[in-house]
DNA sequence: CTCAATGCAAAGTATTTGCACGCTC
DNA sequence: GAGCGTGCAAATACTTTGCATTGAG
């Protein structure tokens, strides 16, 4: 499996294994405390040179969401995603279009690059946060009105 | 023009000056040593600070362009547009897409999110370093070959 | 037996924050 | 004059590196 010059150890086994079971974006740290659950002698820079090794091998792909920290995805399950992201709760829908690759690479062939990956994140607000947003803004508003009337000649 | 509870200084006014005439995707770092040759006083966290503004007032965007740092551009030459980016050279290419665009907030609205931005940048190896690449595969190869001519024998 | 892999601590990098002082408004 | 803006140093957050030890092939 990754057998390219590389050692199989017991920490790159348990690593792996509960990498390649998640579903998640996971962080280093994520994946750090999800192994460290069922080996607790191993150390956060092995996590991170094993992902680093596995992005390299291509089982792995580096997804960046907007927080500080770089995650993690499997290439085990679909090929190739790309990620809208809720900028209110973080939720992500991963999504593929055809359609937008055969533009890319048009637009890669026109200016005579050779394309070898993209990165596409499109950041919104999901219907949830909307909702929530707007219950907000009527609280406020109903408060605001409140203020006003108790304090409007006060402030003048 | 910032006018929206920020002051004008000295300082600011040289940061966007600077600021607004550059083409390129400078970091923070980048422009705090075009403005320091005009003001030795002037501190990074000042162009933090002042960047980070600009960007919150909708007249600078962040763009990260593979290597560690966050960059900025303008906004008053283009409205919007992404990136190209040569992983041999670093060179980019800024193109838009109407129709990618029109995909986009066709995914969004299928998944109900109210689309605010997106990120797109094409990662690829551009017409120079593709030559370079094949030219230095040149060398390697004939270097490989007398090695093998010379050593082949001693290697066994 | 050799050399890659590991874990710890320390070093790096990029950016942010606390704070005293100075300058706009 | 009040409070934002500035510059410095220190703090933070994430990731990488140096090094001695361990373990795989």
């Amino acid at each position: 499996m990754q057998r390219a010059g590389l050692k199989r150890t017991a920490q790159r086994d348990l690593i792996v294994d509960v990498f390649l079971r998640t579903e998640d974006h996971l962080s280093s740290e994520d994946l750090y405390h999800l192994v460290k659950a069922q080996d607790p002698t191993i150390g956060q820079t092995t996590i991170y040179r094993t992902l680093k090794l596995l992005t390299e091998a291509g089982l792995a792909s580096e997804v960046r969401l907007g927080d500080g920290r770089t995650r993690y995805e499997p290439n085990n399950k679909f090929p190739h995603h790309d990620h809208m992201i809720c900028t209110g709760c973080g939720r992500t829908v991963e999504f593929f279009s055809a359609e937008i690759k055969r533009l890319l690479d048009g637009i890669a062939a026109e200016h005579e690059y050779e394309p070898k990956q993209h990165s596409l994140r499109i950041f919104g607000v999901c219907a949830d946060c909307r909702r929530e947003r707007n219950e907000r803004a009527e609280i406020e508003s109903s408060v605001e009105t409140h203020v006003h009337l108790d304090y409007a000649r006060a402030a003048k």
